[in-house]
DNA sequence: TTGCTCCTCACGTCACGTGAGGTGGC
DNA sequence: TTGCTCCTCACGTCACGTGAGGTGGC
């Protein structure tokens, strides 16, 4: 309740804000924290308070919704299963640069001599 | 129209034998069919003819349907996004494999002399 | 006071699955 | 002949979105 650092506050936008941001109804984005899509923190009253990241996943569920067909549930899947692959591509980069970094380091103490391997590029 | 090699056949089912395999009525998967979601061979004549590739592919379908509540729409995309993390995950495993590879070359060529890597296990 | 917010109820539309009914070829 | 297959039509159910209606606090 009381957080470490409260200042300078993340922007937050009241419903009809967010719902003129992402091109929802206001009802819809209520429904969708109903089915427990997307939950927006509260004021001290009651006034939904929607962050960006809250906006940003508003408008993932959207893209899938309207350009593949896909229903609320399937978003929701679809989401988790893009930031794995998001965290895999990440690996994969990290892993490539250090292979290249060894195979750059294996070549100079071999002192030119290098191994028949396939790392075209 | 003639297959390379057509013998061994790979094992095909009627309608009535995926069905009962997948435990999805025939129906069911006449109407995934007509939407476009699973694309069963014909015989000779105009019966379906499901692979066991066909059959995979109902099976996970069933699940996402069952399970998480995804429409068709989505169980198609969540398939293909699993594929990629499949695909991507078997490359930071052979990437990781090298990485540990290269160490230990390095290692070795260096006389036992090791740099301060992070590759602890 | 105005314009927002909150909530619940209720409806229309569509995806999905499945039964019925009639047909034809292993 | 039997039991399957094919197809189309039609229906019930449910997810989804949204409007209506009444309330209350910045």
């Amino acid at each position: 309740m009381t957080p470490e650092n409260n200042f300078p506050t993340e922007p937050c936008f009241v419903i009809s804000v967010a719902a003129r941001m992402v091109g929802l109804h206001a009802q819809t984005l209520r429904y969708y924290e109903r089915v427990g899509l997307v939950m927006p923190s509260r004021s001290g009253g009651r006034q939904r308070l929607y962050s960006m990241a809250d906006v940003e996943r508003l408008r993932r569920i959207k893209t899938f919704v309207d350009e593949l067909g896909v229903n609320l549930a399937g978003a929701e899947v679809a989401l988790k299963l893009i930031d794995r692959i998001t965290e895999l591509e990440g690996q994969v980069e990290a892993l490539t640069n250090e292979v290249a970094r060894l195979r750059a380091v294996e070549t100079t103490s071999s002192g030119g001599r290098t191994r028949n391997n396939s790392n075209r590029r």
